[in-house]
DNA sequence: AAACTGACTAATA
DNA sequence: CTATTAGCCAGTT
């Protein structure tokens, strides 16, 4: 069954992100079939309510950093779910995304 | 309706 | 490595 929004679609390959993997926003916009929206896939992520079922932890920027996020805080949450499904972080707050990477 | 904002990316300097 | 520019577009003011 084919979605029909946007921010459907973009969730649908969210949801599909492996545990213990990290996928980046443009990666995410590619598979949702909007290619160049990378933008809206993270507004996407800002939208979502609390306790959602998406793993939105797993939705990283191109440098394989969490993004920065308008509050201050949020990050560390992101990161702590991201350590505790196996992902590791380089000294300078980066991922591997050779290693972690999705696809 | 027009301007502003933002969980982005890629290219260029 | 950092800084700047341009492209992208939904939601808010």
């Amino acid at each position: 069954m084919a979605e029909s929004s946007p921010y459907q679609r973009i969730y649908a390959v969210v949801r599909r992100i492996p545990h213990g993997k990290v996928a980046t926003y443009g990666q995410v916009a590619r598979l949702a079939r909007l290619p160049g929206r990378a933008r809206q896939v993270g507004y996407a992520m800002h939208a979502l309510p609390a306790g959602t079922r998406v793993p939105w932890q797993r939705v990283v920027n191109a440098q394989g950093k969490v993004s920065r996020r308008r509050v201050p805080g949020a990050e560390l949450t992101q990161r702590m779910l991201l350590l505790r499904e196996g992902v590791r972080f380089g000294g300078n707050g980066r991922i591997s995304l050779a290693r972690f990477g999705w696809k």
